[in-house]
DNA sequence: CATGAATGAGACTTCATTCAT
DNA sequence: AATGAATGAAGTCTCATTCAT
């Protein structure tokens, strides 16, 4: 335990070598992969050194604790995915093809990656006990942003209905993934993303579209009668 | 009735007085509790037992170890939302309505128990670590037993589309439900769970719905309010 | 690491029955010898155990931990002291006796420890790692109460010079002691306590006496003892 | 004049460059630093390393290991002081002045260095840990030798009592001023050097004297007395 | 039945030190 | 000469679990 952590800089190297940066890309390679497969908790570094055929120590020469590994891993894990996304987005083409487009994205590298980091980063996201929420959040923002500026987009035009909360289109959209992903995961199935993404995205356009004229109205007609009956 | 009947038979010691089936309730509530706030891994066995002013060996006593007691807890949960469904669920109304008592009933197990549960079945559920897969994945499958049933019904009466897996509309169905959840865990914010639990079927219907099978619905609607009132 | 330290006590055992008690008794006794040994870097918990023939899990079912367990050695050594001086003190006796018998009191209960829990207290007590400072200033205040109260007592009453500052005064005891300590500590030397004791008091004793003080009081003495004599 | 010219041969690279000497040196002024701050088992090589911009490796080039700097960060502390001492000793002017200038030196020495590597001497010097007894003790008994010297041509002169083993003299000058060093570092307080060697030499100096003949006399008288008192 | 007591196994982390380049 | 890189050895601490009473 240090005694003076901030006067004390306990960092012994910074990865500035071709050499340096290899090394932490391999363990950041093989980090995510067991925590992916153990979790925060059940992971172990000496499993890490041991599948990278280096020692414990070595880890720790790079990153400062498990803790900062775990961070890093999960940092590394959403730019890719924000980056993907930010990247190919085809901005110029109809709302439900960048729709598509998130969605394949998305499935792609989660269930490419092999591993379920998906489940990593929800399940111990939100756990008290590690306190990375701070940069969980943000990274979560960030990671949400895209779609959260398509939907919005969407309801400004008037494609997507507004009657609803975004957050709650957001669930709509991001709800069903995660879903589709974890039972990928306990099933051990394999999936085809590309169908996949384009059922859900046929599914869910349906939802997320504007009502015609006449179903607006209808619609509000019956929701009032639900109202005047649930009065009596 | 037990989760896992093969595994009752392992327990050291039936729980045959009053006494000892009190006991096992009350480990089995607070245990609930401890792995819900901390997941399975950050769950001890002195806390569980501190909180009942027992002693660690006493748990131990109960339950053969840690990993039955967690197994015992999730199975009972599941149990209980299981009944509560398959109990209330009105099977004579419509079925937006029945599908409605689904959400609703699903939001407020899982958040009136005030914690996550549901994470820790989720997120732990998987690990290869845990082996409870194979258990997991049968009450997996009782526990969406009525939801499938439901959509089931639907596609075959015709209400619900067909040319959708019955997977992917459960998925479509379970995921924005445990998103919100997990919105709520996270943000720690309070919801609303009846108006939730509303809105989301309404955003889902016209989802699951066979195409235009909507529009003619409130179309019959509108013309036999017009009929019922003309009776007037 | 805990996750919510605030939440969970860890703490198991509250030491109450007889055996808790004499355990505690037994690792407070051995951990004093390391610590005095070995001092608190190089003092380990494997060698505590080890020489109890326990393991070193024990240990911390006793104690939080290193640092808590090294509190309470120094804090129960103290303690010691300061019973031993309080009860002792023969304050109805001239001040000169007075302060021999703290003298005596300490060089004694330093030395008998046959350690030097003294360097332990006093090398240890000023570092910034150990973040022990808040409880062992107290206790050195108290540690050093009965003399600076005596020191006080003799300047209001006129025995004791009043021209230099009590702290000074304290360092003038104090100082010497300690240095004849680490003397006998580093020379592995046997001291003989008593008259060493007497020694160091008959050569501060006029240093700390009101000047010319000395000389009253001795001419006095002479005197009583020549009329004294002659009444025989 | 190195401290241990023993060490000094079995160091891997004899200094022969001015740059090496540097190199030496600079490492020696911030070991000194970080030695004194921290302790000897607080202190790591890397953070010597770290305030000197240098790799952790040119440490060990240039000395065999932690324990070998130490050593000599200690010896050549020693070294100075002693130097100071035997070059700026007033051997002509009265005794009284020639200990206010071993004080002062002293307490300046000790205290301008800014840190307490006078704690690190006392306090490590002792332990069996580091084996560093046998060097330590010689280096102590140059360092206080000016000091004996002092004391015996005071006896001898009949300036200085008699009465009182040379030891135990040399305690009652050494143990205030390091009672008092500690004291400064414990409570962070800055210490007025010059006035505080003044008043500590102000109330050593009667202690030292020899009494005068009455005193004496007299003295011898109220011993006797008490030693008789004492058989009854 | 309940528990006080003890512990084996293992986790993360630190650091002085070595060695090839 | 300097260092980047790696590591063995060791340390503190946690926790599920066992067992005699």
């Amino acid at each position: 335990m240090p005694a003076c952590p901030d006067i004390a800089v306990k960092q012994r190297r910074a990865p500035a070598s071709a050499k340096a940066e290899q090394r932490v890309r391999d363990i950041l390679r093989v980090s995510r992969e067991v925590f992916a497969e153990r979790g925060y908790e059940r992971a172990t570094t000496i499993e890490i050194a041991q599948r990278l055929g280096i020692s414990e120590a070595t880890v720790f020469t790079y990153f400062r604790g498990k803790r900062e590994l775990c961070m890093r891993v999960v940092g590394d894990w959403y730019d890719e995915i924000i980056a993907a996304v930010e990247t190919g987005l085809p901005r110029e083409r109809p709302l439900r093809e960048q729709l598509q487009f998130l969605v394949r994205t998305h499935l792609r590298l989660f269930l490419i990656q092999g591993t379920d980091l998906c489940a990593l980063v929800l399940s111990e996201g939100r756990s008290k006990g590690l306190q990375l929420g701070e940069e969980f959040v943000a990274l979560q923002r960030r990671y949400t942003a895209p779609l959260m500026d398509l939907l919005a987009r969407g309801q400004a035009s008037g494609e997507l209905r507004q009657d609803i909360p975004l957050r709650l289109l957001r669930s709509l959209v991001f709800g069903p993934m995660e879903h589709m992903l974890w039972e990928a995961i306990i099933t051990q199935r394999q999936v085809d993303i590309e169908s996949s993404a384009d059922d859900l995205v046929a599914l869910l356009w349906p939802a997320l579209q504007a009502p015609a004229h006449e179903l607006l109205t209808l619609r509000r007609l019956r929701d009032d009668l639900q109202v005047a009956i649930g009065r009596c």
